[in-house]
DNA sequence: CTGAAAGCGCTTACAG
DNA sequence: CTGAAAGCGCTTACAG
């Protein structure tokens, strides 16, 4: 039988309360006292159980998922991620509230964060627009003892608690990879597209994406980012307008949203069809764009993953117990048609 | 405030044991009864705490995972990953015990359930061989209430509560496609390499590898399929043996494992430089083969989501909760040079 | 068929 | 600085 904080108080020769006071490591126990029932502890090897901790305390948590508004489908999906694992979580007495914020806008994502009530709410996890602003936001929570995490994109290092997400540089890398192989020699340009270059993972992609086809595939050559503001709409623009310009095109790498803009486009024109294309994240358009071959791989990450290891970080700081890095690693997933799942 | 029996005892007008009894389903109470219960439960919205539930009742789980003994380096990371697992299940009550089995040995499987004690074992995981022998001895765990999930290798749907692992047929055509495309339209002969086709991995891969090579690149014709035991040693000699009597070969799948062999054969002879060669499992051989570009692309599953799976798949059968299935899905995940993790 | 009381492994006021 | 007792939300014998 597991040693229990009955077990742990005998051994040492003192009460549960003052067991519970140095397990916890609250004041005002006498240094001996404390020896002893450490030393009991590491006797028995008492492992504390959580489960009754939490039980006792009444212990319960509440999130803020801080999450950019409007049509981006992937932002959609991660929202329904976020409250689906919330009422998975509900029962271990955490608690979701997803507050949407608008897109590419620094300033309001300060602004929502300076907005939480502090004394309400026991962490946070947001999608980062890089900029002063949200990380002296991000600095002020730092300071009232609230830890974030930063979703999908981060902001640099210093006072967010954890990034979930994926590595964005070698996601660019892979997706050179990807259209420098599946061109099989031909030479020619590559159309590029993002989002904006105000968020950092867009930014990083498309870094991570000149890096491999300078130094690995020299016969190809990058066209500017062209910025479909991560709207299908915009998206199909920009890309229809530049794609009739340039005849030499032979690849296209979405590194933003607007999927659908995309596909609108390659599917008019049937001379684009040889266009080796790759784009981000399996939203339904990217599947059925894998699947009749307008797409030649999509690289994804896996928003509920995204969503799950957020709520277990979040938690796991507040506990203080720790994180198991391989469980929350957000893999680089590459999907061709045969691997959907 | 969340309801508790305490709650729905008052509201019901009966006393803390019989909320239980209802809940629980246990015999012996009225119909009247439990309609009023039942009726309380749904008004107030209860939904029982089972981490409470589960203090109340001492609940402990003691799970046992079948794995092939022998030098299979996956294997080998399975059987960590399900320790180190279990270190933190520990702290739920669960127990992990890793026994090792004779691999492609149904006979010797089938033996190990046998000689499972029922009474003491709350679920099974193992990595299948498929023979009647094996599906018998499920059938029998199965009459004995105790769930049992296979592990990477399936054995046909019917006496096992779940699967935890990649389609493997999906991930034999993601193979092809990879081999296909990176070939580049370049004719002649795929040499192919399996551990045994008494594993039913090995042949689902090897069929949905043979689909797509017919259906989209006619251009590439499949050799006989090699066995290597999924040692390093057979696999290194037939391939040898393959490669110096067949010259026109261009490509090389390894859907088992045995990596070691086949990088040796490989970095042996710098004319095998120019091979597309795919494989299977993120090794640390399988990574550095990949990172000195002598293997093109790496499918892998992930041995650590799969240990955390079976184990949460385990529990929730037993504790009769819903399984969360976007968590539990396997990724047939892809690795270039460029996202390994 | 139903209920009062004790207990699971912790924590929390309240006394002293 | 330390302890006895009650309580968190359930379940489990034991009575009746």
């Amino acid at each position: 039988m597991r040693p229990t904080v009955r077990d742990v108080a005998e051994a040492a020769g003192v009460s549960l309360a003052t067991v519970d006071r140095v397990l916890n490591r609250r004041a005002g126990v006498r240094e001996a006292t404390i020896a002893r029932v450490e030393a009991a502890v590491a006797r028995l090897g008492f492992v504390r159980d959580l489960a009754a901790a939490n039980l006792a305390k009444q212990r319960s948590y509440r999130f803020v998922f801080l999450i950019p508004s409007g049509p981006n489908t992937f932002m959609r999906a991660l929202e329904q991620q976020a409250i689906e694992a919330g009422r998975r979580a509900a029962l271990d007495r955490v608690e979701i509230e997803v507050a949407p914020v608008p897109p590419f806008d620094g300033a309001a994502l300060a602004r929502a964060l300076d907005a939480l009530d502090t004394r309400a709410v026991s962490g946070v996890a947001l999608v980062a627009t890089d900029s002063a602003e949200v990380r002296e936001a991000l600095t002020r929570l730092h300071q009232a003892g609230i830890p974030a995490v930063t979703l999908v994109s981060d902001v640099p290092a210093f006072r967010r608690s954890h990034y979930v997400g994926i590595d964005n540089v070698a996601a660019g890398r892979t997706a050179a990879s990807l259209i420098g192989r599946f061109a099989g020699g031909r030479r020619g340009r590559i159309a590029l597209i993002a989002g904006s270059m105000l968020v950092r993972d867009h930014v990083e992609r498309r870094m991570g994406f000149d890096q491999v086809i300078r130094s690995e595939f020299p016969h190809l050559d990058c066209l500017p980012v062209l910025e479909g503001r991560d709207d299908a709409e915009t998206t199909g623009r920009v890309l229809a307008a530049c794609l009739a310009e340039e005849p030499d095109v032979i690849g296209l790498y979405n590194i933003g949203a607007g999927n659908r803009g995309v596909i609108d486009v390659l599917s008019r024109n049937p001379a684009y069809r040889d266009l080796v294309v790759v784009a981000h994240e399996l939203t339904p358009h990217a599947r059925r764009a894998l699947r009749e071959g307008l797409f030649d791989a999509v690289i994804a990450q896996d928003a509920g993953h995204e969503a799950r290891s957020a709520i277990r970080i979040l938690k796991a700081l507040i506990d203080g117990t720790p994180v198991v890095e391989g469980q929350e690693h957000i893999r680089i997933e590459i999907y061709l048609r045969d691997n959907l799942p």
